[in-house]
DNA sequence: GCGTTTTATGTTATCGCTATCATTAACACG
DNA sequence: CGTGTTAATGATAGCGATAACATAAAACGC
């Protein structure tokens, strides 16, 4: 059994109607409709409105597919961020279609799970929709991602981090010097024996600098060596912090201080303590990373390094924007640091 | 200053190379190559070959907006969830994208804020590109929406909801016969004197039916009469969460069990009780909504409510696809209905 | 070996829109 | 009133791919 489909509107020819078809309705040709629908204010006030009619009675929508391929302007911007469900990057896919709203453009968005592998294969599917310009996630692309976006010929941002060869233009900061900022911060408070915990694998790079960033301030303030305790492929989840605490704890019950690679894993950390009968910060303390929602709002509150995730992907939209409306006035290669800050709370 | 742009490959005018620049490269037709491309098998091997090569040499990208035009086959489908922050909508935005990737079609993803306005102008914006199907979350939209979608004459699905007016499809369920499941699961328990912190306005519907859920199981059970607190616009915060539990404390001490429209209100209502000394659940029980990561992480663990937001996702993206390749072989209107499950924990 | 099928390739005509140029009408000004 | 200028509209020719049909070459069957 199958139902109808719901009656739809026609053209003559019992296609779905088309510029010519609502043209031909208002008695006028298609490039005043063409005109109208993109207010370019060179349509006098009566056609318009006859056009505009004979549009809402037809029930046509405009075909951008079709004009794109005239006009060599497909309105699409490409984002590929290494997850959705992380917070963090979804405040920055945010940022990019608030932004890019204002402009007209409309955002293609897809996350390649922290695989650069994935990322060049999402690069290769976005840009066969001709997107005007690229935002990525970190600095590491695969050869052959690095070939096909200079082939492209479009603007590309790198955000979140700060490449050692960058593409085009950068918006980000410095992930191991926020990290050492966390660091230094706590040792400031009395904290000496550090423990680290983040994920296992090479593919997150951000983690991994978070992580030499800790390694290089524990070793340049003299303190005792740092304890790094990997766990699971990234990200790395609330239930793993917790896991991996447990393993702090047993390995080494004189940590002072335990740092997390996100606020997630922090927050699994914390729980496992409270578990545990442990009293943060008393007994031990902890920190985060991304300042997340829950950092703000757990008990005790989570001292956590504050990116400014949602102003970076405006940014980054802008500076997209920027580059796409005048290619040749922008000023490529350059860097916009985003502001990183501690914020410190009970759990430290 | 700026600087110059990376070389990028041309064709003989200066153009970006297209698929006849290919075609000469290789000294084969345009249309061969668009066989290569789309593995039509029509394609001789040392031919293939060739092409292969050729798209090498040339850095070619398939445009896909052309090619849609002549197919009338753009490959898009457009989902609207109503955040992207949330994880739970995340979860059903990446259910919808892992399962769409098998199927070579690419998601066009929008978040409307819980706005019915919002979402119609999203529609719009995403009708302009043709999708060959779309995902909406929920089953209240504006009329004119709903003519757009009709005119369309694509597959529509609605989700996350159980509509009382189907566009076309759907894949829900009842968040009032969820929420009901909660509160009589919890009254089985001996729990009676209830409360619901939820959202105030009728934005989001979904909230909204959680908590006439609430009302009817409420009266139905014949218990003192529901305590309600609405707090600010979807979505509801942690922050407000813990405020709203301010509130349920001190206009009923008594309360026996807090229920929350979700989890994360309910993880602030908790917080809240852990900064004011109270012990869940002995001195008060907390329920939340969505199962969300930090319900089963945090301490206590918080008894929710599982909805698979993933498999909804899933299901939608492969109703949508079924019904694409089959238009008339599909049920349309058949409803399928996804699994809720209470999950009991430590904090009831 | 000859007709028949299958496989591999090419030719042509769009798809639905917009850039570009051409045209007409309306208006201003000395 | 003629000329120049601006505003409003139309005609035409693609944009870059693919569908549909046509053809050539190879494989097959008896």
């Amino acid at each position: 059994m199958h139902m109808n489909k719901p009656e739809q509107p026609r053209n003559p020819d019992g296609q779905m109607p088309t510029m010519a078809d609502v043209a031909r309705h208002a008695g006028v040709s298609s490039m005043s409709v063409s005109r109208a629908l993109k207010n370019s204010g060179l349509v006098s006030q009566t056609t318009r409105e006859r056009i505009f009619k004979a549009i809402d009675e037809l029930g046509y929508v405009l075909d951008l597919s079709a004009g794109s391929l005239s006009s060599k302007r497909t309105g699409f911007v490409a984002a590929i961020v290494p997850s959705i469900n992380n917070s963090n990057f979804s405040d920055t896919a945010r940022g990019i279609t608030d932004e890019l709203e204002k402009t007209g453009l409309q955002l293609l968005l897809a996350y390649n799970d922290y695989s650069v592998e994935r990322e060049e294969r999402l690069i290769e599917a976005m840009l066969r929709r001709r997107p005007e310009g690229i935002i990525l996630t970190g600095g590491i692309h695969t050869d052959r991602a690095r070939r096909m976006l200079e082939n492209a010929g479009i603007p590309v941002v790198e955000t979140w981090d700060l490449p050692a060869n960058p593409i085009d233009q950068v918006v980000g900061f410095s992930n191991a010097d926020a990290m050492s900022l966390l660091v230094r911060t706590l040792a400031g408070k009395g904290y000496r024996k550090f423990a680290y915990i983040g994920g296992t694998t090479e593919r997150d790079t951000r983690g991994n600098q978070r992580r030499a960033g800790f390694q290089s301030a524990i070793s340049g303030l003299g303190l005792p060596e740092g304890r790094v305790v990997s766990f699971g492929v990234p990200p790395i989840s609330m239930e793993q912090g917790a896991q991996a605490m447990g393993g702090v704890l047993s390995q080494w019950p004189d940590t002072e201080v335990v740092i997390c690679v996100s606020d997630l894993s922090a927050f699994g950390a914390l729980m496992e303590c409270q578990r545990r009968g442990l009293s943060v910060p008393k007994d031990i303390a902890i920190a985060g990373f991304g300042n997340y929602e829950i950092a703000a709002c757990c008990h005790p509150r989570l001292t956590s390094v504050d990116i400014e995730c949602y102003e970076i992907g405006r940014l980054a939209a802008r500076k997209l924007f920027a580059t796409i409306q005048n290619p040749e006035h922008v000023n490529r290669r350059e860097l916009v640091l985003t502001n990183i800050r501690i914020v410190e709370r009970e759990s430290t």
